[in-house]
DNA sequence: CAAATTTTTGTACGCTCATACAATTTTTTA
DNA sequence: TAAAAAATTGTATGAGCGTACAAAAATTTG
């Protein structure tokens, strides 16, 4: 009961504060305009949260866990290491979201992250994730010594193609950038690695 | 005279603006810290400049500047397209200036430009002059339909490498930045592509 | 239903900042 | 050198913000 209603409250806040963060990025978050977005009034947010970084905490952590199903989704549905591979390219380029503002707004966060400790944590968790993610597909295709590497270029252009949809006005399309992105990889695998991924593991 | 001594304390607040602005980001960035930089006293901004944004308009074009300096100066020396190109990748990571803060900072610059249209209008300009040199260095070698690719490839790149050092935490130095993206180029031109590019144009 | 508790509202405080400007100092002019 | 102009100082003003909290409303309890 008590427990209930300050569960709801609290994720309603945290959803609001998400729907405000993708307009408005990190910088345009005011206390004001989460609540209002959640539809609540101005002084409830110091009510259920201790400050309004405890707020910004949750609401990355929710921003991330939405990319991250979109990713999980089509790996759970992929056959082989290749396909895995596309899976995480894709997912993270999932085209509803892939717009400028979107955009910005991660990329406020990426800045934010510089100074706050409890975001670049996250940052840093978020990144592991990835890199945990790519290193699993191509282990034993891309060699022990190069996979950093590898997997290094593919962060990068990860996060390039969302910088440049952010800041550029490149008309970049989802799709665009998930050309671009397996095009890389595909040159730096090889034919042999790909159709050595393409057989059925496990 | 009056022309003088106006445009050495304009040309002093912007230097001491640029100096905040690597060290803080653009949020750091505020009139007393610009002034205070500088030397001068706090109210001064206001008397050699009509507002704070202004200072900063000027104060990105100088950043730029010496960023571009460094693409210049190496590509002076260039004796053919290969090494211009090479030059062109070396030039946009200059050992002193690759580091978190200034990576940061720049980052800043990208977030903040989405908002004030003059700012934009200098982020598109740099990113054209960037795609510029590029073109020129493999015009006949990568076919026209694919220039549009090879351009946005490399731009990616080094605007993901940039967002890797201020955002992740990783270690990534100057060189390192440089190999990566030397490497996929590589991988895009292919041998007999470097070749030809090798032979002394002009 | 009355008292106690929880939830919500609206606002006031203190802080930071950009900007404007009156007062002061320095430099130029005649 | 005295008057005028230019340059500089320091501060006041007002706006936007996060946070705390008293008062009010809603809900639960006995």
């Amino acid at each position: 009961m008590k427990r209930s209603i300050e569960d709801i409250r609290r994720q309603e806040l945290i959803e609001g504060a998400y729907r405000a963060f993708l307009q408005h990025g990190i910088d345009g978050l005011t206390t004001a305009r989460i609540c209002k977005e959640a539809g609540m009034s101005p002084g409830i947010l110091s009510y259920y949260f201790k400050s309004k970084d405890e707020v910004l905490f949750w609401m990355v952590r929710h921003a991330n866990r939405v990319i991250m199903d979109e990713v999980a989704k089509r790996m759970k549905a992929a056959p082989n290491r290749w396909e895995r591979l596309l899976a995480i390219i894709e997912g993270n380029f999932p085209k509803s979201l892939f717009e400028q503002n979107t955009a910005n707004a991660w990329l406020s966060f990426y800045v934010a992250s510089a100074r706050d400790p409890q975001l670049e944590r996250l940052q840093r968790l978020f990144h592991r994730r990835l890199a945990s993610n790519i290193s699993s597909c191509v282990s034993g295709i891309v060699s022990r010594a190069d996979l950093p590497g590898f997997v290094e270029t593919v962060a990068v252009l990860i996060d390039g193609c969302w910088l440049h949809r952010a800041a550029i006005h490149s008309q970049t399309t989802s799709a665009g950038a998930i050309a671009l992105i397996t095009n890389q990889v595909e040159q730096l695998l090889g034919a042999t690695g790909i159709s050595a991924m393409k057989k059925p593991a496990k």
